[in-house]
RNA sequence: GGCCCCUUCGUCUAGCGGUUAGGACGCGGCCCUUUCACGGCUGAAACACGGGUUCGAUUCCCGUAGGGGUCACCA
């Protein structure tokens, strides 16, 4: 026993058959936290051995979300189907020291065995055919698996970091393939070996890999036996994130990936961290945290047991809080990011204070901004259309008509000259305030109307009231 | 179906034997206000059910129900 602990060692092991979806995302943040959090060390692998399903372009998705959301990896990613030879090198160990066998059954001969047991109501698993045989039996030259050799009776316990003590009865794990017939390792053999080559010593991961801890023990222990040091990792099955519904999340569930969050709903890298991370995990009231507040703060006790459901309606609430503090500049480069055409950012960034407050993802930011580069005439919302009755057109022509005396043309003195110019005329100051922002911005919501005459400046202001305004009669 | 896990407002959660069961999102109301937001105040809203243990259970134990996960030469 060594007096100091060993450093943390996490790694977050995706396996690139699709985007980096908000799952896998959690998981990567709860691992890297957790390094971060220790002083240890974050780790990345990618787990491509399903040579049919993992694309160059699911690997680059990965790589990219993870880079949004800031997560940062202390090491070259490791990827597993390089490792093949090495997870070969394990399994001959195994086999060598009894550990595993040959099995020498056919992918029928299986499938046989597995719709008989169907027929009888049996649980189904691999009946250990093999496993007492001598190879010798088998035709020569045929081809044969390496499995497990699992331990018979008893139960196997763990102590997991989330989910507590669970056990299961060893009678329930039978003897899986290690290295299938072409000497391929599987993903069961494959995961053991690198997290011990790579140090691993916390294990988070979904709990749809609960079960899979008591199918991997027996093999870490087994070469425990075999070479020691191989110590049993910490486990921390963290619960999945569910749909709306309360289902998996799943493609079908309409299950995207972060950056369709990034790139479609205009969510802020901060909120979607900070709702991830309150997404299973909580430490008392707190709800905003900084990164810095995440790392100080996060614990594997305070993440959660039960499955949690998405909702889209709290990240954006999130996010708007983020937008708002959230620097201009920042701002102003991803909403001109959102236009078709090249806009002028000055612009932009002396309207964003008051645009920012109003906008919940980046989409309606850049949205809200419109109305600063339209064109004359303005294509009007149908309820600001609907503003501009005769009365309303009447009053724009007075009000153009003070404001083209304006000399000021700054929000404190154009408020004050609308003022009295709605009290002279008896008029509440909204009766005035509402056709301008129709006839300034086309739509029935925007920016304080003082402060939008200020940014369309002077002469698109009196212009854009003009258009709107019933004709005068000395003209 | 076998095995494993889970169960506090609609949702995310706090609670770790004695609380008016707290916070956040969403929803309603009020205030602020030229609109929409922001902000502030406020209201409705939960311990799945049944047994125990205990002076006392949301909290501990056991069932039931419901939900989820997993059962490949996929990962």
């Amino acid at each position: 026993m060594s007096l100091s602990p060993k450093p943390v060692v996490t790694r977050f092991a995706p396996s690139p058959t699709g985007f980096l979806h908000i799952g896998g995302a959690r998981t990567a943040l709860f691992n890297w936290l957790f390094a971060r959090h220790h002083g240890g060390k974050a780790l990345l692998r990618i787990e491509d051995t399903d040579r049919k399903r993992s694309t160059p372009e699911a690997i680059e998705a990965i790589f990219d979300g993870l880079e949004w959301l800031g997560l940062d990896y202390d090491e070259e990613p490791v990827f597993q189907s390089k490792r093949a030879e090495r997870h070969a090198e394990v399994a001959a160990k195994l086999l060598a020291a009894g550990h595993a066998y040959k099995c020498f059954a056919t992918a029928e001969e299986l499938e046989e065995m597995r719709a008989e047991q169907r027929a009888n109501k049996q649980p189904i698993r691999y009946d250990g055919r093999w496993r007492d045989r001598d190879p010798s039996e088998a035709k020569p030259g045929t081809p044969f698996t390496v499995r497990l050799k699992t331990p018979r009776g008893g139960t196997t316990e763990i102590e997991d970091a989330v989910q507590g003590k669970v056990s299961v009865s060893n009678d329930e794990i039978d003897d899986y393939v290690l290295l299938r017939a072409d000497g391929s390792p599987t993903y069961m053999l494959a995961v053991v070996v690198d997290d011990h080559d790579m140090g691993c010593t916390h294990i988070i991961r979904g709990d749809d890999h609960l079960n899979n801890a008591f199918r991997q023990l027996p093999v870490i222990r087994a070469m425990n036996e075999i070479e020691g040091d191989w110590p049993d990792p910490r486990y921390a099955h963290v619960p999945l994130i569910h749909g709306s519904d309360g289902a998996k999340l799943s493609k079908r569930h309409g299950a995207l990936g972060v950056e369709a969050y990034r790139d479609d709903f205009g969510i802020l890298s901060e909120a979607m961290n900070n709702y991830l991370l309150r997404l299973g995990w909580g430490h008392g009231d707190r709800e905003e945290l900084t990164r810095q507040e995440a790392i100080e703060l996060f614990d594997l006790s305070g993440v959660g047991k039960s499955p949690s459901r998405f909702d889209l309606k709290k990240l954006e609430n999130l996010n708007g809080h983020y937008i708002r503090e959230a620097d201009d500049d920042r701002l102003v480069e991803l909403v001109a990011e959102r236009y078709e055409k090249s806009i002028d950012r000055d612009l932009l960034a002396a309207a964003m204070p008051f645009l920012k407050t109003r906008a919940k993802n980046l989409n309606e930011l850049a949205e809200g901004a419109r109305f600063l580069f339209a064109q004359r005439p303005l294509a009007m919302t149908e309820k600001a259309e609907l503003l501009l009755d005769g009365d309303a057109r009447l009053n724009l022509a007075r009000v153009h008509e003070a404001l083209s005396r304006e000399n000021d043309w700054t929000s404190e003195a154009l408020e004050a000259t609308t003022k009295s110019l709605a009290e002279t005329l008896g008029l509440g100051l909204g009766k005035l305030a509402q056709p301008m922002r129709a006839a300034l911005t086309g739509t029935t919501t925007s920016p304080g109307i003082f402060d939008v005459l200020v940014l369309l400046g002077r002469d698109e202001s009196l212009a854009r009231i003009r258009a709107q305004a019933a004709p005068t009669e000395d003209e």
